[in-house]
RNA sequence: GGCUCUGUGGUCAAGCGGUUAAGACACCGCCCUUUCACGGCGGUCACCCGGGUUCGAAUCCCGGCAGAGUCACCA
């Protein structure tokens, strides 16, 4: 491309609440574009409804952006010729603008009323307006005007005509003009619209490509009427599908569950959850799934971009994740998992730096760890058909057998990996078990857990002697009891 | 309802007229580990339906069906 120097894209979230993925997904996305591209990627706060504006919402998009990675070359407090980047800092603009094109005749004041306007709706209560005001003569407009009634301006669009783009997702979108309505531009306290805010702010800051949310597609070819009228050059759109919660429903902000910094605080890494929804909608060429963000950036490019909504998974979310964690040095996965670990509150007296060094390659997140090691502390009913285990051919008879010929052989001077495994050994040798028999059942008989964060030697370096003995009796007696 | 879009295993997805229809997650099994996990290997599971076009269709066309989006003085 010979003009990639000149790619502009943007990212224009509204200060409303928690970024949810989807909406951080396609900042990604317009990230990735203008960074393969070499161009310059803006964003833009859209803080025009004041209704919906939400305290510390704009605090909350620079610290996402800035956890995730993706760093703007303009936007607030970061000038580059184009501002002010937040919307409710250009309100001036607009309304010249849409002056303007009364002037040329491409729009005009509108003075319906709420009343008016609702009863043009239709049997099924969709309501269109039927450019009443498109039609009055000059004379009624300045009359109106100068009563100071309260007018809009409305976007005047042409009869007849079939307004098309190319959609560098969807490709080719058509859509008749006599199904587009007469927008409203400015509302009647002077404020623009959104649609016309964005237009107006794309175009003054010279966005070249524009990646948005589907919601957008079959509306654009009205926003092109606007360059159009204007004379302005379009821009490119690149439509996104949504990530949805399930077949039918989107993932919202309703939901909660779905924004970025929650699943920061549950233990999921922001490079591991970018690395995820860049994969939601986007195939690289080469399939690779674990990228880092310089990887997505070489390798993104709007053919793997798919046209089909995708549902979010969380469990292959957490995979991933995990996958980050056992790849990360043992040092840094230590000064993440230590919180974690304190969180359960152990009593006993143990040595944190060695939980983590078991928990790291079995932590998918954080948040699961005080869970995984809360053996730790409770021990007491567990069940005991966990015991019964086909293939190692043990049941509550044989695990009796193990416990009671471990506690006979159990080291006396060390504690360590060594002196632990080969009594073990032993035991089993002398009572005609299999060592194997012997490491499940006494594993399980210490730690009152099926799946645990280690075998039976770490268990019982882990636990210690006296608390590993006083455990195994307790087992012994309940298996006695059982029995 | 009008308009626009989408439709490959449970999920993410590759595929771009000829493939035994990739890969990943999940699930199941085996191996490794004398025990948990990690790891390795293997397995079950898919082209929405119906018509065309073509020697040949998951791929192109038409129709149905299903789902989504949109039709605000919200963004």
């Amino acid at each position: 491309m010979s003009d990639s120097t000149m790619v502009r894209t943007r990212f224009a979230p509204s200060p409303t609440g928690f970024m949810h993925i989807g909406n951080l997904r396609t900042g990604l996305y317009s990230y990735l574009y203008a960074r393969k591209h070499n161009g310059t990627f803006v964003l833009r706060i859209e803080d025009t409804d004041r209704e919906r504006f939400v305290e510390g919402a704009t605090e909350m998009i620079y610290s996402t952006l800035a956890k995730a990675k993706i760093d703007y070359d303009e936007g607030p407090e970061k000038d580059g010729g184009y501002g002010p980047y937040i919307q409710s800092e250009r309100k001036e603009l607009y309304k010249k603008y849409a002056e303007e094109l009364v002037a040329m005749g491409k729009a005009y004041y509108c003075f319906c009323d709420k009343e008016r306007l609702e009863s043009l709706k239709d049997e099924n209560g969709v309501r269109t307006y039927d450019k009443h005001c498109r039609y009055l003569s000059k004379e009624e407009i300045d009359a109106k005007l100068k009563s100071g009634a309260p007018y809009v301006i409305r976007f005047k669009v042409p009869d007849n005509v079939v307004s098309s783009y190319t959609d560098l997702v969807f490709g080719e979108i058509s859509v008749a003009t006599e199904d587009l309505e007469d927008i409203i531009l400015l509302k009647s306290d002077g404020m623009p619209t959104y649609n016309f805010a964005n237009v107006v702010d794309d175009h003054s800051m010279n966005i070249t490509h524009i990646l948005r949310g589907v919601e957008y597609l079959s509306t654009t070819p009205l926003y092109n009427l606007i360059y159009d009228a204007f004379g302005w050059q379009r821009p490119t759109y690149i439509h996104l599908s949504p990530i949805m919660k399930d077949a039918q429903r989107k993932l919202s902000k309703r939901y909660g569950d779905a924004n970025f910094e929650d699943f920061v605080k549950r233990g999921f890494l922001p490079e591991a959850i970018v690395n995820y929804i860049a994969l939601l909608g986007w195939c690289p060429k080469d399939n690779t799934e674990k990228m880092t963000m310089e990887e997505m950036i070489e390798k993104f490019d709007i053919d793997g971009i798919s046209k089909s909504p995708s549902i979010f998974d969380e469990t292959k979310m957490r995979w991933l994740n995990g996958e980050y964690f056992k790849e990360m040095p043992f040092e840094q996965y230590y000064e993440m998992a230590k919180p974690y670990i304190a969180k359960a509150e152990l009593k006993g007296n143990y040595d944190t730096k060695e939980i983590a060094f078991l928990m790291q390659t079995r932590t998918e997140i954080l948040d699961d760890i005080p869970e995984k090691i809360a053996f730790l502390d409770n021990f007491g009913d567990y069940d005991l058909e966990w015991y019964n285990h086909k293939k190692m051919k043990v049941d509550l008879e044989v695990a009796k057998k193990c416990i009671e010929a471990w506690l006979q052989e159990i080291p006396n001077t060390a504690w360590d990996e060594e002196s632990i495994k080969a009594s073990m050994g032993i035991a089993a040798e002398k009572a005609e078990l299999k060592a194997g028999q012997v490491m499940f059942t006494v594993r399980l008989a210490m730690t009152g857990t099926q799946i645990t964060p280690g075998g039976a030697v770490e268990m019982a370096i882990i636990l210690g002697k006296e608390e590993s003995v006083r455990r195994l009796n307790v087992s012994l007696e309940m298996i006695n009891k059982a029995l």
